[in-house]
DNA sequence: CGATTTGCGTAAAGAACGCGTAAAAACGGC
DNA sequence: GCCGTTTTTACGCGTTCTTTACGCAAATCG
């Protein structure tokens, strides 16, 4: 299983330090001491936020920020780097924030939260969201019909995770798979099927005529809320 | 008319500094110089990102953090205080950033413009095109003529899309049929001439005498603004 | 000036596709 | 080894796409 969180360093030291860090404050950490680690890591679901030195050996870590918001991940810079132009252009680039080392542990923990609280939820606040008749906790991975309690597998839940966040919104077979089963299987759009199938017939009035969670033919699934 | 950005400081001297960046940037400020006045201006409408000093005269700007967040509004600690425990405590109790003084001014705009570009991203980027009663909406896949949800399949979406991101223009046989059909249908003119018939048949006020998606025989076809 | 060619619109039939559905096989945690 | 979950496979059905054919008008040519 993939850690909510990406500490890319190419020293060992700082990579623990900040993995401490980060485990104090209740989330699980991957590691990559160069960038093409770093984007494999990356591209792993359930990865959310970066912390990215800029110093990597392979390559220079700015280059890897674009890449990174591509892919939906939010991002601070870590480096010992700090002269203006520098925090500029990162910032610029798409960086969410920027720490110079040495930092405080504590401190980078409270951005961190501070970045993963607006990750999790565009309403700010609360990692509650509702569509519809369907409510659902993310932190507590729990969803409610009409005010009861359904059960879902974690891929259900997943999947209708990604939906609920954008409500309303089409979201392609592609980056369905991408998000949940990752890089190779964005093809598997039978995976899909079946998924959706197993949500409707827990969510939906008549699953054979869905209201909820439609499909788009040929592109992708929306939910309406 | 209510500046976006908010400075909220006790000296005068600060608040010039800091407004003249943020005018470089191109945004428009109001200044507050204690904490009754700053949220004042922060309840009016438009004000969308706050900087805030936490040494004000009135009352200590932290107890502004929730007022301001419960307004939804960004904000950014800007203040000499560099105590960790400070930041933590700011930064959980919502505040979006926090720059210690003596700061660099184009530090600061490039953290202003992370905030805004996050809090502006969040009702996301349609990209919409129009051309004349039909409006196409690229990342929903959703079609309008005269306000009214027209249902297009895959190709005949592919096909209007291309047609009106190039509006006006006249566009060949072989580019649609490369673009929408691949390199290998380049000779396939048939599947042009059907798949502008569904188009006409659904966007056309009449589809025998065409207004709108007008053929330029031998060349290709056009899209009337 | 009439015959022929060329390109377009139109219609319709068959093939291919995508989806929903079901159920069996493989997997993984306890 | 068991049970719930996930993956894999298969099939029917409706929709969409491709293919073919024909009529018509304008351009081309003898």
């Amino acid at each position: 299983m993939s850690g909510q969180i990406l500490i890319v360093d190419d020293e060992a030291a700082i990579r623990r330090l900040v993995r401490g860090a980060v485990e104090r404050g209740g989330l699980t950490a991957d590691e990559a001491a160069n960038a093409a680690e770093a984007l494999t890591y990356a591209r792993r679901p359930g990865c959310e936020l970066v912390l990215l030195d800029l110093g990597l050996p392979d390559r220079d870590g700015i280059e890897l920020i674009p890449h990174l918001k591509a892919l939906d991940r939010t991002v601070i810079v870590l480096t010992a780097r700090d002269a203006i132009a520098e925090k500029v252009a990162a910032l610029d680039l798409g960086a969410d924030d920027y720490v110079v080392k040495p930092f405080d542990t504590d401190e980078l923990l409270a951005r961190v939260r501070v970045a993963l609280r607006r990750h999790n939820s565009s309403p700010a606040g609360h990692d509650r969201l509702r569509a519809g008749a369907v409510e659902i906790d993310l932190n507590e991975h729990k969803v409610w019909r009409d005010g009861e309690l359904v059960k879902l597998t974690r891929k259900e839940f997943a999947l209708l995770a990604e939906l609920t966040r954008h409500a309303g919104k089409l979201l392609t077979h592609a980056h369905l798979l991408r998000t949940i089963w990752g890089d190779g299987h964005v093809e598997d759009v039978a995976y899909l099927r079946v998924a959706i199938r197993a949500l409707r017939l827990k969510l939906e009035v008549d699953a054979a005529s869905p209201s909820y969670l439609m499909n788009e033919p040929g592109i992708g699934y929306r939910l309406i809320v």
